[in-house]
RNA sequence: GCCCGAGUGGCGUAAUUACGGCAACCGCGAUCGCCUCAAAAGCGAUUGCCCGAAAGGGCGUGCGGGUUCGAGUCCCGCCUCGGGCACCA
């Protein structure tokens, strides 16, 4: 081929086939002595060609892979598709095509092009979650987890998206949102399919100290599990003696509650007002409420709503009677869905106080003050301080004095205690659509609900179903022939559960079937417990909360249930950022597409792969209009020069500069790609390509030398440019794959310089430099600084009072 | 409102990263030159700002202070942007 030129369309297709001939990067079960490494990347959801984001979470993924494979690891980097969900059913309903059709042909465009990208998956298991081979064994882990209880139905008021006419979870409501069509979320009350997420919280949270993933990551699932510590009061309500309890996380306040408030769905507002002459206000009251979209009671500037009940709630540590409200502020899902007001230690109780007229009481002040008057409250109130208004507590700092002694005080009198609450609620996984997992329960008149005999799994989807457009029933429930079944328990008639799961269910364990595809489990343990867990997982940050928290959760219930071995999937994780497109998210819509295939049709895989490598620190967000894949291209075709030109040229003399820097580069190199920085690692590279292209221009370095810094440039960079690499070394005279070779060492006496700069200063200013050997005592450099002209001339006859002395690299000279 | 993270040339970024020591590596873009009939490609030079013909000097990492011989880096107080959470009791 050309020494002056390299044409990637006329390499990169021929390696694409010989590696996969060669079935190079096929993990090893036996693994010949090798440590082994689990590198994933977050599988893909095949809505078309893959994207930006994708070129740039692979590659970074190859990256690690291909280091670690030249290293010596046995490295497992397989590759599948998250193939349910939405989007199919919409191409499907848009298009008439069967959502199956519409997924697989988008599985097999991005196939093609994950191989030009030269990716190194191990094909030999490649997954896909609709595919009846997998998805019986997402029902099979949903029946153990029905066993256990961690999977139950339940009526609630639920998240509804009209467009979709489909449930959404927690996770999926973004700002009153659908996560996927942005519809505004409403509230619906309806039985629906939940996982037991609540049950972990505690371990969810705990765990995260195994985890060395970004703070940023770790601190938003913090927030979302949402832990809050306080305790639980048990108040009576003075007209009928029943109890009801709330939940505080500041019991020290407890004095200086002058109202109770009940959420509005709250059962105990019901039975309050019924058949009172309250009763016709508390529905209008009631169903005004429920209209309230997400969004509008999400509004803190909105006024808080509320109407009396008509009776009181015992205060229990001074047994003051206080009126109960229902009001629109509290809500129902979190803590006990009723709360002790105290409108001088909270901003929202105060809102309603002053709305509605009701009394306020100071409890807590700076120790010191005099004693505030509720009444003139500075808007602005300090709630830390010691306590005042509180028979018996008086002057003891609240935080850390009042909160246990009042909590204890409660416990003992049996009248509540400490109690922790969580943010987190239970995972709703059910949905009413057509493309994803049916779930394998059928309701029996007589039984109930009962699971679907293990030996009769998969549930096959229905394949008589033609029309998939959203009723907000499942379209399933329309295949009759499918839907009617006879109770595996009794015998009798009975009909299928309709609703299929959340996709995010299928994604909850992908990674451990990639252990070894077994046709008779869900996982092999063994091959579970060689491989897993993941040692590199690599994806986007938009998965922080919704797949890396399920998937912790399902890797928990498995712990428990023995199937694994660890509590922990992902021992480290890695985000990229975001592709956009001149400041906004890239999409056709737009018009502002870039799609990876067109950059790789135009310059070739290894310019895609270096180009979005390079344009910043890999989890930082990247502007394409930022980058120049020509650029890049123009630095790929130095490469390819200066190599042909290192062993085609007549050779120089000694050059140990060149040594210098292909050690050095070694060193800097395997350094950066360990740490995930392949922007500087790039960037190191291209001073050792220029480097070596300037020696063999000037005429430096023997043949030795050259090759030698040749190899290493090539090596190095092999796993960032798979295939110029590949042909620059057969190039060098080598028949085998580069990508069989092992990393390149370095000789550490050649990392350090020969001679470094000192630099001699002035009162902090830089005068002059010096070139002096590493080791150069201090006496040395003092009087070398001493000795400088530009430093006497800088210094006129100011006296030197001090000098700092940093060896080698800095002398500063300290006038009075 | 609370919690994270970030502000460095025209642009993307870097500064041997648990630790204060040459600010701007590498690239993009731009300008000029060489080569060419011409263009492309390639090669070379310049490219933080200001003064200066030059030598050289001054200023310079969002703003204001502080610590230090010395601050992009540490401390205090702000500003701006991005992200997360949010009537969570």
């Amino acid at each position: 081929m050309d020494p002056e030129r390299y044409d990637p369309q006329q390499v990169e297709p021929k390696w694409v086939a010989a590696w996969e001939e060669l079935a190079l990067y096929r993990a090893d079960e036996s693994d010949g002595g090798r440590p082994r490494f689990y590198a994933l990347d977050m599988f893909p959801y095949p809505s078309g060609d893959l994207h930006m984001g994708h070129l740039e979470a692979f590659s970074g993924g190859d990256v690690i892979a291909r280091l670690k494979r030249m290293q010596g690891h046995n490295v497992l980097h397989p590759i599948g598709w998250d193939a349910f969900g939405l989007p199919a059913e919409n191409a499907a309903i848009k298009r008439g095509a069967h959502p199956n059709m519409w997924t697989h042909q988008n599985i097999d465009t991005q196939r093609a092009t994950f191989h030009r990208l030269g990716v190194s998956f191990d094909w030999s298991r490649t997954l896909n979650t609709c595919d009846p081979d997998y998805y019986r064994w997402t029902q099979w882990l949903f029946l153990r987890f029905f066993e256990r209880g961690l999977a139950y139905r339940k009526a609630s008021p639920v998240n509804w998206c009209p467009n979709d006419q489909t449930v959404l979870a927690n996770e999926q409501v973004i700002n009153g949102h659908c996560e996927r069509c942005d519809a505004l979320v409403e509230k619906r009350d309806l039985t629906q399919w939940f996982f037991k997420i609540t049950d972990y919280a505690q371990r969810l949270l705990d765990d995260m100290e195994e985890l060395n993933w970004s703070d940023k990551v770790l601190t938003m699932q913090r927030n979302w599990i949402g832990r809050s510590t306080g305790a639980d009061v048990d108040f009576q309500v003075a007209e009928t003696g029943e109890t009801v309890r709330v939940f505080t996380t500041r019991p020290d306040t407890l004095f200086g509650a002058t109202f109770f408030v009940l959420a509005p769905e709250h059962p105990l507002a019901e039975r309050l007002v019924a058949g009172t002459e309250r009763e016709p206000e508390f529905r209008a009251f009631l169903e005004r409420v429920g209209r309230e979209t997400e969004i509008e009671r999400l509004s803190t500037e909105r006024d808080k709503e509320g109407l009396f009940l008509g009776a009181h709630a015992v205060n229990p540590v001074n047994g003051e009677l206080i009126p109960i409200w229902a009001a629109d502020y509290v809500l129902l899902e979190y803590g006990t869905g009723a709360i002790m007001a105290v409108p001088a230690h909270d901003q929202r109780d105060l809102d309603f106080a002053r709305k509605h007229k009701l009394p306020v009481r100071v409890v807590v002040q700076p120790a010191g003050e005099e004693p505030l008057d509720g009444a003139t409250l500075p808007e602005a109130m300090s709630h830390e301080g010691v306590l005042v208004n509180s028979d018996g507590y008086d002057g003891l700092p609240a935080t850390e004095e009042a909160i246990p002694r009042i909590t204890a005080d409660l416990e003992a009198r049996g009248l509540g205690g400490p109690a922790v609450n969580f943010r987190l609620r239970d995972w709703l996984l059910s949905r009413q659509r057509y493309w994803g997992c049916p779930i394998p329960i059928v309701h029996c008149p007589a039984c109930g609900e009962v699971p679907v005999p293990d030996e009769q799994l998969p549930v096959l989807l229905p394949e008589d179903i033609t029309d998939f457009t959203p009723k907000g029933r499942s379209p399933l429930a329309t295949s009759e022939a499918w839907v009617n079944v006879d109770c595996p328990r009794c015998g009798g008639p009975a009909r299928r559960e309709t609703d299929t799961m959340d996709t995010f269910v299928d994604s909850s364990w992908y990674f451990l079937r990639y252990t070894g595809l077994d046709p008779d489990r869900p996982m092999d343990p063994e091959r579970v417990a060689r491989w897993m867990p993941v040692h590199q997982y690599t994806g986007g940050i938009e998965h922080a909360i919704l797949h890396l928290l399920y998937a912790r959760f399902f890797t928990k219930v498995l712990f428990d249930m023995g199937l694994v071995g660890f509590r922990e999937p992902f021992t480290s994780l890695l985000n990229q950022g975001t592709v956009v497109m001149h400041g906004s998210a890239m999409s056709k819509s737009r018009g502002n597409l870039v799609e990876p295939s067109a950059i790789i049709d135009r310059h070739g895989a290894d310019v895609a792969r270096l180009t979005i490598l390079f344009a910043g620190p890999f989890e930082d967000d990247v502007d394409w209009a930022d980058v120049s894949p020509e650029g890049m291209a123009r630095w790929v075709q130095r490469v390819w020069r200066a190599v042909h030109a290192a062993v085609g040229e007549p050779e120089g003399g000694d050059d140990q500069r060149l040594v210098r820097l292909a050690h050095r580069t070694t060193a800097a190199v395997t350094d950066d790609l360990e740490r995930f920085r392949f922007n500087t690692a790039i960037s190191k590279l291209m001073v050792l390509s220029n480097g070596l292209a300037d020696a063999v221009r000037a005429g430096r370095g023997t043949a030795a030398q050259r090759r030698d810094a040749a190899q290493r440039l090539v090596l190095l960079l092999a796993p960032l440019a798979p295939f110029v690499t590949e042909e620059l070394w057969r190039v060098l005279g080598n028949p085998s794959s580069v990508h069989l070779e092992a990393w390149p060492g370095f000789d550490p006496g050649l990392v350090r310089r020969e001679r470094v700069t000192c630099v001699l200063q002035v009162d902090g200013k830089v005068r002059d430099r010096i070139e002096v050997a590493p080791d150069a005592p201090e006496a040395e450099l003092r009087d070398a600084a001493l000795a400088s002209e530009r430093v006497r001339a800088a210094l006129g006859d100011r006296q030197v009072v001090r000098v700092v002395v940093v060896p080698p690299k800095l002398v500063n000279l300290v006038t009075g």
